[in-house]
DNA sequence: GCAAATTTTAAGAATGTTCTAAACCACTTT
DNA sequence: AAAGTGGTTTAGAACATTCTTAAAATTTGC
């Protein structure tokens, strides 16, 4: 998650900076307005966190210029401004959110991880590995790379990493995955096994789905 | 748009309640927590206000509960409390704000409008690779030129645009863009998929809206 | 009420997925 | 070391989904 703090006291940028960071976001600073902006128009942010008062432009006007392009990107106000008109022009600029200083950096990490909620979704990702299997977008990914893979291929890993550690069975993968209860003498599974170790790129080293001879199979860390 | 308040003091719920139906918001008042999470769990509300300290059920607790059954629904504080641990904890119990008493009504209502905004649908420009959409003018763009869609190819794009990223199953998108809420067995989203990526002019280098097979679309910047 | 445009249905063509079968390989047992 | 058991890999036949087109049904605009 890629966060841009507009603010013009270095003091206060960098102790936002290193709190975010901290919290494992990627955090740009800008210092004067403009700059903010051409920034914030040239990278694709997750949050934009905005001071009221700035040098060259003011907060409101890169709030402005920028909802113009982008409505999605979420925006919070930083600032010392505590009159009730300004907050309210603030949130008519199209802000999503404003926080007055002095403030706590606790309430401003659960605001901003309020405004990202939508975006983190509470998603039923799985992990094996740096594999990560997401049910609800249907996708699979190794490190950054996206991996595509068939239904059935789908299936069979999110049952093997749903099942990480145990060792899977034969018939209770034929059941699972293939819905068949009854004597099974088919090859499927480990041609499917087969096609997943090649697309996820499985070598000795990384040897995520293990072989458990006369039994079945295992997913595993390693 | 219907708002639920559940605030004890009915001087300030009579204020509220007045100030909302002036702004045109069909308000109901429940002053007790447990009638509020039953008001809450029996109608469809686009917005609930909270008072933190309730007789029987306190907000939070409400929130709490409320979050486990229904989502989506924007959840706003109202309260005295001013430290941040209890802010904080307010947040994160589902809330998605938090504002202090005394407030302003004009500040309270442009926070409620913030919240609705996803809602009502604010119109806002969409962008996909070098496409961007426009809801308030209802126009498409490819690069300079324009582009023109029908109602229903259009209402696909948003929809698509708007989950751009994610995986759009063939039920969800039956669902949102032609409100199909049953088994649906026909072909028309590949149709109109297929007019879209005409109109666009999508190719295999920009193929901004992909397939994916046994689940559904998915449009992406790539 | 008619003409034009839009939306939906339907059907064959194109493409992708799943499964079977058979050859190949590796480890175990005799 | 040979035979046996079980796993891996490959190719392609059978099957399923998606694309494309065209025509039918419906809606919209004059």
């Amino acid at each position: 998650m890629r966060i841009l703090i507009v603010e013009d006291e270095a003091g206060i940028a960098a102790f936002l900076k290193q709190g975010l960071e901290e919290e494992s976001f990627a955090v740009d600073v800008a210092s004067e307005g403009k700059e903010g902006l051409v920034l914030a128009q040239s990278n694709e942010y997750d949050l934009l966190l905005l001071d009221w008062m700035l040098p060259g432009l003011s907060g409101i006007e890169i709030c402005r210029q920028f909802r113009k392009e982008n409505q999605q990107t979420p925006v919070i106000f930083l600032t010392a401004k505590d009159t009730v008109d300004e907050t309210v022009f603030g949130l008519q600029s199209g802000a999503n959110d404003y926080i007055k200083k002095p403030f706590h950096f606790d309430e401003l990490l659960e605001r901003i991880k309020v405004q990202l909620r939508p975006k983190t979704g509470e998603h039923a990702v799985f992990k094996l590995g740096d594999i990560t299997l997401n049910t609800e977008n249907h996708q699979v990914h190794k490190g950054n790379e996206e991996i595509y893979l068939t239904q059935k291929e789908f299936a069979l890993l999110e049952f093997l990493i749903r099942n990480k550690g145990k060792v899977c069975r034969r018939t209770r993968i034929i059941e699972s995955v293939w819905d068949i209860h009854f004597e099974y003498n088919t090859g499927v599974i480990d041609v499917y096994i087969n096609a997943l170790r090649k697309k996820l790129k499985l070598s000795d080293e990384e040897n995520y789905i293990q072989t458990i001879r006369g039994v079945g199979y295992i997913a595993k860390d390693i």
